[in-house]
DNA sequence: TAGTGGTCTAGACCACCAC
DNA sequence: TGGTGGTCTAGACCACTAC
């Protein structure tokens, strides 16, 4: 039996158009992560390609958190671990810096709409799904959040029911819609409170403001949420690791 | 031929006793940067392992950029990056978000000097040296930086020309005290500008302020660095990658 | 004990680079 | 053209895990 690379240029190393195939397998939920993928030895097979190269493949989603290797039982799928990734995904502190916690979410806006240019630039699409939050801690809302989903990707996300809805946004998007966030480029900087933002976060108008503009990429590196989140400059806190 | 491997258990696997043999040899300076290390091959023969093996060793270093492959020409020691790497140690941006560039700095002081709480806290001494600088792009100050250094590690460091300063610190820590960054921790907040920052950055009393404070670390997770830097935060823009 | 990943070998051919 | 790293193969034996 011989399967299929998932379409990909031919031209690229037979490891890297594995690695992509396996990539995309496990993105469909194909494996769970109590089961343990098929081994080197039947991808081998199945492949028509070496155990060696098999392993170059599996390497590459291991250095990507996307397997894991376990000795003697298998290779298996890694749960993606949402508080922990999440909580490095939103490294918005207490004012005093103690404290990493998630801030409580409360739904303002949920609606099809056409993304803003910077939106539609870094998503490749301006049919969008538009979510705005307000995020609080201890009730002191903290963050204003405008978040630009791609309409196709997330269709029937109008419909989802307000329960639906945690703090957090990215289980949601795996659980509903199988879309895995991987990575995220955040870019950050200073602004001036105003209108709705002002209002929502109590702030007066020409507040000092923080200005966090997020683009989320999922496994196969397809962007798959923009946003913009905006909170008070007085109380920012942002921690980061440089590698 | 056949060379030893250094002091190593030699219960490991073969290619970890040669990365760390390898590490060792280019941390002595064995090779530059100019000079490719020896081929594959004549790794391969002179500690007799295959090739593979070679190339697992040479992989991991590669990883954690010690080296660097051409193909055609050779693997390099990887010491002359840190242009690269200081690309991404330093993301402040032009505030048109445009270009990377790093920018010009001129030293205001340097001495011996106690460290504040927070940065003994993060160095584990107060006995630090203490470099001020004010950087520029395009003649144009951005940048107020204050620097400790635990004295222990860098001694000597006083005694340096003004000319072995060039704009960037690390590479000068690495030639002439053998330290080499390899991470580090950014902490990013907003503040005010007053007295002496204000009046380097020719801002006014109280104009809203982009603060930074980062500790550095070496290979071995020890904290080399602490620093504190201050700009406009109307110009301040700041990228990362969250993974 | 059977099956898995972990290590290691000894080759092959290719793409690229410097001379 | 000769040497380098890049890819790939088809085995081998070992360490570990589950049954």
């Amino acid at each position: 039996m011989s399967a299929q690379f998932t379409t990909s240029d031919d031209r690229l190393p037979a490891y890297v158009r594995l690695r992509d195939t396996l990539a995309s397998r496990i993105a469909k939920g194909e494996w769970t992560a109590e089961q343990p993928i098929p081994s080197e030895a039947r991808l081998a097979e199945a492949y028509q390609v070496s155990v060696g190269t098999v392993r170059k493949a599996v390497d590459g989603l291991v250095n990507e958190r996307l397997l894991e290797r376990r000795q003697g039982s298998g290779t298996f799928v890694k749960a993606p671990s949402f508080d922990a990734t999440l909580f490095r995904f939103f490294q918005l502190r207490e004012a005093d810096g103690s404290q990493l916690s998630i801030p409580s979410s409360k739904l303002i806006l949920r609606s099809r709409s056409k993304a803003p240019e910077i939106a539609a630039a870094a998503l490749g699409t301006t049919d969008t799904i538009k979510i705005v939050r307000l995020r609080s801690l201890s009730e002191v809302p903290v963050l204003f959040e405008e978040i630009y989903i791609p309409a196709e990707e997330f269709s029937g996300f109008e419909t989802l029911d307000d329960a639906d809805f945690g703090p957090l946004l990215y289980p949601l998007y795996f659980e509903k819609f199988g879309v895995l966030v991987k990575r995220a480029t955040d870019d950050l900087s200073f602004g001036r409170a105003s209108g709705q933002v002002a209002q929502q976060l109590r702030l007066e108008n020409d507040a000092p403001l923080a200005v966090i503009q997020r683009t989320a990429f999922d496994i196969e590196n397809k962007p798959v949420e923009w946003r913009i989140a905006r909170g008070s400059a007085a109380k920012f806190r942002y921690r980061t690791e440089i590698t």
